[in-house]
DNA sequence: CCTCGAATGCGTACGGTGTATCGATCAGGC
DNA sequence: GCCTGATCGATACACCGTACGCATTCGAGG
């Protein structure tokens, strides 16, 4: 949560809400100029990067098109092409990113925090702000990002098991180069940014052959997806946490087992003592075993019809 | 990342990592006294509730056993039983648990902050540190407090399905409860808590009576308890933007597409623009799709052999 | 009785976080 | 040379987890 609560927005905002509802309420018309930044910093008594921030603001929003040198006009409807700035400010995302990238590859997502990641840059943390809207949008673009490293063939192998098997194994394999995957995806609303989105298409299309309705289809992608996630998050979370206490999954669960006082061994809970020590270590055969009981369900439901 | 990086040691670890290296190295002998307390604090210039600190780790190590009124000597070998001590700290620790949880379950998880549980207390917020060592270990125990609320019948209903659906739809139902729950777990090392234990316990004697190797049950364990966690924290997730957001998807969804200035409407996406309205709105379904399939592929397993 | 270990509570402080805002400067159309 | 919008570095705020200091109390040996 923001430290601005529910209730008391940010000026920029009720500056901006001020001119959108002056638009919107057919005061301003397309093609007039809008209050320059300037006369909007004079007007509300902010500095001119407040009065910045609000249109941008509606920039983003496409109900304004700024003219360098020219002033703002109101846009006739929808966006046009995105305006050079914003293609400029397309390019610096990418270094951006691939920076953020770097850095919770090496140290894990807790170590991208705005002040690191501009420092690793070499420019102010507030700078940052010009590219991503807040933390959150860089996370979810982080994810996004990555996945653009995890491209399906166009015509994969034959039979839709294999490409299923194909797409979750391709997956899997995304979230093991980058640990922070999982919690980033999930952090994000489901199937936001277009390359995860691709790679849901592309499921989707493996499905269409199948003759299953649409609702099962969507279904069937959503759960592959989760499947591999939860896999992969149990991952993270394993290798997260030896980093942190140093010790392995085997010394860490009798420490823990002592310290707590409980008799674990045999007494309370026999069938978990009885399982062979390190079971549980191989993730990777965790989502294999996962994977495969799934598809061989899927295979039912198919065959059923 | 805790504030105190990788090599920085707090001082109370300094002092009881010097005290056990003079146990370790043979200079004092079990049964022999170790420094006082007040002695250590004043020997390293620091103040009682530190060197107490100390203490009290070489304590829990079972290194030392305090005589009240007489000294602290050198534990003969292992630990004692729990002192009475311990006792109050589990009685305190439960209307710790309660105020926190009933807090994450109001306000969300990120909600839970030590200032604001012990305000909601009312006592320190340094208080806290006497009933968790730390903020993760204060969210491992809320989990397990919570799974306490999932008890699983003795004797459940005749056949494994019919088990392992009605293990599965109790936790379903109890991240539904409480939707901090999957995050809270995932943050966890896998089957810390006794309580999940417990469920976990349950699962396996289920699946005791299938003949199946050990490392297959618990496979088929961890998987079951894998699908819940991933569709109830799609479901935390989604209700969390929503509230943050005040969008349900649907809207949110058409928002991003035009802010993100994707052409999703069919031209890159059709599949997936093609999905009925609201497929994925019911996490629900969702979750027993997953959990359908699974079984379904379980069973042929169980059945091939 | 006196002293010692332990528990408790409250206050302060440090270094971190995300991000709103300021003030000044840079680049380009009229 | 005006004005425009774009950009940057620095400051500030509120909050976080938690280490540490200090004062007090309790209960059990010596």
């Amino acid at each position: 949560m923001a430290s601005t609560g529910r209730g008391a927005r940010p000026p920029y905002r009720v500056i901006a809400g001020e001119v959108r509802a002056r638009i919107r309420s057919g005061e301003l018309r397309p093609g007039d100029r809008v209050p320059s930044i300037r006369q909007l910093a004079q007007r509300w008594g902010v500095a001119i990067a407040t009065a910045t921030r609000a249109a941008a603001l509606l920039r983003e929003e496409g109900l304004v098109e700024p003219k360098v040198g020219a002033g703002t006009v109101v846009s006739a409807r929808a966006v046009a092409a995105p305006a050079a700035p914003e293609r400029r400010a397309h390019a610096r995302r990418a270094t951006v990113l691939d920076a953020a990238i770097a850095i919770a590859d090496a140290e894990g997502l807790d170590a991208v925090s705005m002040r690191r990641l501009a420092a690793q840059l070499g420019i102010g943390p507030m700078s940052l702000y010009r590219v991503v809207a807040d933390k959150e949008e860089l996370v979810a673009r982080m994810a996004d990002r990555a996945f653009a490293g995890c491209p399906l063939p166009a015509t994969g192998p034959p039979g839709w098991r294999a490409k299923l098997e194909l797409a979750a194994r391709a997956e899997w394999e995304l979230c093991r180069a980058h640990l922070w995957l999982p919690r980033a995806i999930s952090l994000t609303r489901p199937s936001f940014a277009p390359h995860l989105m691709a790679h849901t298409e592309w499921i989707l299309g493996v499905l269409a052959e199948l003759g299953l309705p649409p609702r099962t289809r969507l279904h069937e992608a959503l759960a592959l997806h989760s499947l591999v996630l939860a896999s992969a998050s149990s991952m993270a979370a394993e290798t997260d946490a030896e980093q942190r206490t140093g010790l392995p999954l085997g010394r860490w669960r009798s420490a823990q087992r002592s310290r707590a006082g409980l008799a674990v061994d045999g007494t309370r809970f026999p069938l978990l003592a009885a399982v062979p020590e390190g079971a549980a270590d191989d993730l990777a055969e965790l989502f294999e075993y996962g994977l495969a009981r799934h598809l061989d369900g899927f295979a039912a439901l198919v065959a059923g019809r």
